[in-house]
DNA sequence: CGGCATCCATAAAGATACTG
DNA sequence: CAGTATCTTTATGGATGCCG
């Protein structure tokens, strides 16, 4: 498929930056709720809707996460009920090849995974 | 970036395909042993070299979960003393792009993140 | 060498209830 | 609506000992 991967690094022994993605990337809601905002702004009752499974704990501590970690932005409006939209900043933005290949790697192979589960 | 990742898909509330693929990289270790096994075959203590800080128990336990996923190969030759090689598959060779976007991330992002930890 | 078994400690995640 | 608080469960970490 892509055999410049094999170019791109020799010394396996330097500290991998592989590690210093998978740091802000930590565990699967934040990419999930990454790639939920990866075109538009979102509530936090619609990332509920998103992913049923991910209790309200999880997801307002990933979002405090992500957010400490400059990637997305909080946007509070002072009205009532309360209102607060994130979005993705610029450097969450960076993020998106890393989305896009999750993506289509899962796409070609969830059909296949699927007999497995 | 790369603006072609908002044509891929419309219906956001179609079961994502990203999640298949954090099903088989979850946790940070399973990613790291497919990034070092991308080029040659490893043994176990080569691992726990590369990987100083993870356990045996979970490396034995990665391992297997990875192997059982189809994604490494564990092939153990009959000596003394033992010798075990693990080595990627075909199947885990299709994990590729995705280890080589973290990689490009990391290696862009390191130096701004070091700031902050 | 490449593990597994055990026991214990901590951390991350889940369930449920409640609030400004 | 957008969370917090509390409690329980699961995952992971750490040490030690043993074995084919």
């Amino acid at each position: 498929m892509n055999k410049n991967i094999d170019l791109i690094i020799d010394d396996e022994n330097e500290k991998c930056p592989v590690e210093t993605a998978l740091e802000v990337m930590d565990g699967k809601w934040k990419v999930l709720i990454l790639w939920y905002l990866r075109r538009d702004k979102k509530r936090f009752n619609e990332f509920q809707k998103l992913m049923p499974k991910i209790t309200q704990k999880m997801l307002s501590l990933k979002l405090k996460e992500l957010e400490s970690d400059g990637l997305i932005i909080r946007k509070v409006y002072p009205v009532i009920p309360p209102k607060v939209e994130y979005s993705m900043s610029e450097y969450g933005e960076s993020l998106k090849p890393i989305l896009k290949q999750l993506y289509l790697w899962g796409e070609e192979h969830k059909k296949l995974r699927s007999k497995e589960l």
